[in-house]
DNA sequence: ATGTCCTACACCGTAGGA
């Protein structure tokens, strides 16, 4: 079973080559994230037509993750536990169905920038309650994959250029913390499990010539609990995508999984 | 570290987020 997490920024403005990726790529699961619309506004219709289950979690104008399925889906949970009054849409989790059932998360961590400010705190504040939640996953003792973007530069190597992140959000010390701490926890970062390499990235910003340049950073990660990294067979950052036309930012990270 | 892109709202530009 192959399983993808994609930041497509605006599902809307690229929906094309997102239908153009599912049929080359024919993941049979896909977490997206900055969906940008309202889930009304999600295109749905030709989504299914590709052969998707389809829920999705969506605001106006920001955020809105969702999970493509081509398996049933048979649980959905919409919104990060623990947040009274958070109105990001960030997080959806769904239990896939089938003869050998896991569950799915697709999450799109807060950016955190600029330092110094409440959205900085947001961050580290979505990363406790992310902390909180997946402790309580790992008691259901299930096959769990936390997907999505992270927003945070795990290792140097995970950069071309460290010293231009120093002041990110991204690259702080807090961020890169919080990350080990979810992992420390007993998840498995699919990457690092398989892969390794430095210098292999999932974003590459549209200024500057970062793509040309390859000036990216990896931040698009999946965290997997024991009973999914067992069943973890291969893993790659499939960077196709990123050079057509009119493409996200990101990439897709793409994991092979017996399921 | 800025050679860009996307959305909304309102008026065919600008602000805000990334």
């Amino acid at each position: 079973m192959r399983i993808a997490t994609w930041n497509v920024n605006s599902v809307t403005a690229r929906l094309g080559v997102v239908e153009q990726w599912l049929k080359v790529a024919a993941p049979d699961i896909v977490c997206l994230q900055e969906l940008k619309c309202e889930d009304a506004k999600f295109p749905r219709q030709q989504i299914e037509d590709l052969g998707y289950n389809v829920q999705t979690h969506g605001q106006k104008t920001y955020n809105g993750v969702a999970i493509l399925s081509k398996l049933p889906i048979d649980e959905t949970l919409r919104g990060l536990p623990g947040g009274e009054g958070d109105e990001q849409a960030r997080y959806i989790e769904c239990v896939i169905g089938g003869p050998k059932p896991f569950r799915i998360a697709s999450l799109y961590l807060p950016n955190g920038n600029p330092l110094g400010t409440e959205k900085f705190t947001y961050k580290l504040d979505w990363f406790g309650r992310l902390h909180a939640h997946a402790k309580e996953l790992l008691k259901l003792e299930e096959p769990v994959i936390l997907a999505g973007d992270y927003n945070v530069i795990p290792r140097p190597e995970d950069c071309q250029t460290p010293a231009a992140w120093a002041n990110d959000a991204l690259y702080q010390p807090e961020s890169r913390a919080a990350w080990r701490t979810l992992l420390n926890l007993g998840f498995t970062d699919a990457y690092m499990a398989l892969d390794g390499r430095p210098h292999q990235y999932t974003f590459w910003d549209y200024q500057a010539g970062a793509w040309p340049k390859n000036n990216g950073i990896r931040i698009d990660h999946m965290a997997l609990s024991a009973q999914a990294a067992e069943r973890l067979r291969t893993v790659a950052i499939d960077r196709e995508p990123r050079g057509w036309e009119k493409p996200s930012d990101h990439t897709p990270l793409v994991g092979e999984f017996d399921f």
